[in-house]
RNA sequence: GGAGAGGUGGCAGAGUGGUUGAUUGCGUCGGUUUCGAAAACCGAUUUGGCUGAAAGGUCAACGGGGGUUCGAAUCCCUCCCUCUCCGCCA
């Protein structure tokens, strides 16, 4: 959520960086408006609130002490809000009474208003990062580097549905249990998956101080608003039905965002560094029809991901650090990827900045997006209430970031494709042996 | 699924419906003392909104929401969470 403070002060900054998403800065103008008028109500509301107050706390007393002697007067600050000397308790009740519930009314009125400057600011995504470079759509994304060689193949490399059909490879077998875009693996496939699991995990954990986390799979509405993918994206959500309403997870991020929600982190505790593997659940919903071969795009995958809370100082710095750990899978397979940077216009709802790592498949010809790392500036850690304090015993809005590292279908039609040979076997890359147990598929 | 107990400030733990945003202890920070430290003593120590240049003023919050009342941490309803016991089952 963007802070309304920056809105009210800085409005044609924050309509530059929405019109740079092609967001339009219109619902800016509702807000303002909606804005100005609580404040009102809320300004209103409170100086009654203040006499009544002032008039409660003289009324016990003042009960107390009739009960010595009826003939007490009201003290002044009863006289001073009613405006004449109440002649007897029962009178001032009564008066009291009609004048609470006139701001009792007020407020409602205040929250109704607050809450429709929410319900609209909950749907406006993040401002971007000054580094973000401005464009319309992927087209104007920057590729920032390329790492690795693309193989050379003496044959045509086949895509990975063709390689590895008959070897455990059973599409038809998840389609059949749960429907299209449920892979099935069994047998050396299996083996993989869970393989590049426990790399990623172990590298992150050993190499890149990370804190392995294993979290819920299923959660709350309200965990999914404090990442930010609700209630914009309710569409591409599997949700449980009314019973107990929770939402499959779509990524990790989502629980692990909230893990520090409502809390706040002594500076010097930051940054937190946590990571999970987690399958992950989407619907996919606007992609109808596109990669729908092997498992180019699914409905379940296995995601390590990584998530930092840190400091506003730090995270710009973090960003690099955490794409860099996110890189690391990718080279330590031998992967040729490029890191691309996001353009305004694509990038995503919660971001300020992002890279996305792209890996090379031989097979499909084409580059997957296996990563996707971003900062999110304060956006998810003010709908989360994550904050962060100094030594001056400052307390600001932490900064959140997160990134895949990574995802294992794209990784591993990057590692099946690049690695096979002319007699249709796959090599296994040195790093990965270890955990896979052999050195070829 | 059934029965019960409980959710209060960083933690522990009080709180007859009326100066209780909240006693107290611990912790933390600052000060006095000391060559230094410990101990002792003194002081400070929740968060957020509105307003204000600032000082300050003011409102809100005792798990969430609603209600009763002139007035709610305290009474009522409801939801959530934690713990204990029973049942059931990985």
């Amino acid at each position: 959520m963007l802070d309304i403070k920056l809105i009210r002060e800085q409005t044609a900054d924050v309509k530059r960086g929405l019109a740079a998403r092609n967001v339009d800065t219109a619902v800016i103008d509702e807000v303002l408006q909606l804005d100005a008028q609580w404040r009102d109500l809320k300004t209103r509301e409170e100086e009654r609130q203040a006499a009544l107050n002032r008039a409660n706390k003289a009324f016990g007393p003042w009960m107390g002490a009739r009960k010595k002697n009826p003939a007490v007067p009201a003290p002044q600050e009863l006289t001073e809000l009613l405006g004449e000397t109440p002649a007897d308790p029962d009178q001032a009740k009564a008066r009291l009474g009609a004048l609470s519930a006139d701001v009792q009314e007020m407020a409602r009125r205040a929250d109704a208003v607050l809450n429709q400057i929410e319900q609209k600011l909950l749907f406006v995504p993040n401002l971007p990062s000054r580094h973000t470079p401005l464009g319309k759509t992927e087209a104007d994304n920057i590729v920032r580097k390329e790492w690795g060689q693309k193989p050379a193949f003496a044959f045509t490399p086949k895509a990975h549905w063709d390689l590895v059909a008959g070897k455990g490879f059973d599409m038809e077998i998840g389609g059949r249990i749960s429907g299209s875009g449920f892979p099935f693996f069994r047998g050396k496939l299996a083996r993989l998956e869970r393989a590049l699991v426990n790399f990623f995990l172990d590298l992150h954990t050993r190499e890149h101080g990370y804190t392995e986390c294993w979290t819920p799979f299923m959660v709350r509405q309200e965990t999914l608003q404090n990442s930010g993918q609700l209630p914009k994206f309710h569409e591409e959500m599997y949700r449980t039905d009314e019973r107990d309403g929770l939402y499959l997870i779509p990524t990790a991020e989502v629980p692990l965002t909230s893990v520090h929600a409502d809390s706040i982190l002594p500076d010097e505790q930051t940054p937190v560094r946590y990571c999970a593997f987690t399958p992950c659940f989407r619907r996919e919903a606007g992609a109808a029809g596109k990669d729908t071969r092997g498992i180019l795009r699914v409905h379940q995958f296995s995601k390590v991901e990584l998530m930092v809370v840190t400091t506003p100082e730090q995270s710009e710095q973090e960003h690099e650090t955490l794409t860099r750990c996110a890189e690391r899978c990718l080279e330590l397979l031998e992967i040729p990827y490029r890191r691309l940077e996001l353009c305004t216009g694509d990038i995503g709802f919660g971001a300020a900045r992002c890279y996305d790592l792209e890996v090379w498949a031989a097979g499909v010809g084409k580059y997957l997006e296996a990563s996707s790392c971003s900062v999110f500036t304060d956006f998810q850690a003010r709908r989360a209430k994550i904050r962060v304090r100094d030594k001056e015993k400052r307390t600001r809005l932490a900064h959140t970031l997160n990134g895949s590292g990574l995802a294992t279908p794209r990784t591993m039609i990057a590692l099946l494709e690049n690695n096979q040979t002319a007699d249709g076997e796959v090599r296994i890359p040195k790093a990965l042996q270890p955990h896979y147990g052999a050195e070829r598929l």
